[in-house]
DNA sequence: AATAGCACCAACCGCTCGAAA
DNA sequence: ATTTCGAGCGGTTGGTGCTAT
């Protein structure tokens, strides 16, 4: 029997999404929120699949979503939650306002597994990596940096015998009957883990000067500040709390008149990719704020905005 | 200047689950 | 009870830009 491929894919288009694409599919969600998501390609005049459109909003063009490279806090956060939920992505990415599973999955593989690696810690395990495991290149980087792997090792077992956990276990076993290679993996950790997990607070510790993330409460997503990292402007802060704005026209008009502000915590490496996000990102407001499209807009306030679907 | 290799991110693929028919 | 479908999830791939040689 098998089931329908989501869509037929004959003729339909893939790879990169155009600006014209992203323009299309921000006007059909906004005039008609999300629906089914198989039937908005055809709705909203865009030869993809429901999938892809669905992806594309979720990851890219959802207006509460951030962009730029995860600040240090969010990346510890990340390293804690990995250690307790393994991988999984979207329970890391809900604790995690603004961030999709799939930017924090990339971020996990391309940065903060090898930061893991480089300090002696196995980034599947959250153990210490086994002298033996670990490679020329982190034995390398070791001489070069005696004094702060002593400290590490201190803390940590300063930290061995300390009880953490931010996030509920309930969380962890009620859904988990499956036979999911990764879920075991993830399980494995749960079991194996006052040490690990104190082991990834000692990391926090140690990189942040003695705060600990296990203090710290989870935020809320109308907790959420943006940081002011902006020149100038920098005396309003922009929220994402419904309660505070009655307006997406206005924080978007906000949001845009900080050209660079995608690049944030980009800018010293000047990345293609950075220049990318800051381009689409820009076109995106730059869509919204049009005159064509600015009635509708100021007709949604966040409140409404944020029935969509539960962005959030 | 050319290009090979690397790094990064967006997008895709295939699978599972739950709800509805 | 079975089938179908929408949606979500995690793993993987492909494209682009950067860096080193």
């Amino acid at each position: 029997m098998g089931r329908q491929p989501c869509c037929d894919k004959v003729g339909l288009k893939k790879g990169p999404w155009t600006a014209e694409e992203d323009k299309k599919l921000i006007n059909f969600i906004l005039n008609n929120g999300q629906c089914c998501w198989r039937a908005v390609p055809k709705l909203a005049g865009l030869l993809r699949c429901g999938k892809s459109c669905r992806l594309r909003w979720t990851n890219y063009l959802r207006p509460d979503l951030k962009r730029g490279l995860l600040s240090e806090y969010e990346e510890k956060m990340v390293i804690d939650l990995h250690a307790q939920l393994g991988n999984r992505w979207s329970k890391i990415a809900s604790h995690l306002p603004g961030r999709t599973d799939n930017e924090i999955k990339n971020h996990w593989n391309t940065h903060i597994k090898k930061k893991l690696k480089k300090m002696g810690i196995d980034p599947i395990t959250h153990k210490p990596l086994s002298t033996s495991t670990i490679d020329q290149t982190h034995t390398l980087e070791q001489e070069n940096q005696p004094i702060e792997e002593e400290k590490n090792q201190d803390i940590l077992l300063a930290q061995m015998d300390i009880e953490s956990s931010p996030i509920d276990q309930s969380e962890i076993k009620s859904e988990d009957d499956d036979n999911n290679n990764n879920i075991n993996n993830n399980n494995n950790n749960t079991m194996g883990t006052n040490c690990a997990n104190n082991f990834v607070s000692a990391i926090v510790e140690v990189n942040n000067n003695g705060f600990c993330i296990d203090e710290v409460p989870l935020i809320e997503p109308h907790e959420i500040l943006v940081q002011e990292s902006t020149p100038s402007t920098s005396s309003s802060s922009f929220t994402s709390s419904p309660s505070s704005s009655s307006n997406i026209l206005e924080d978007l008009k906000f949001l845009s008149s900080f050209d660079e502000w995608p690049l944030m915590e980009n800018n010293n490496n000047n990345m293609g990719f950075g220049w990318e996000i800051s381009n689409d990102f820009s076109s995106t407001l730059d869509f919204l704020l049009e005159d064509d499209h600015s009635d509708m807009m100021n007709n949604v306030t966040f409140d409404e905005s944020w029935k969509f679907e539960q962005l959030l």
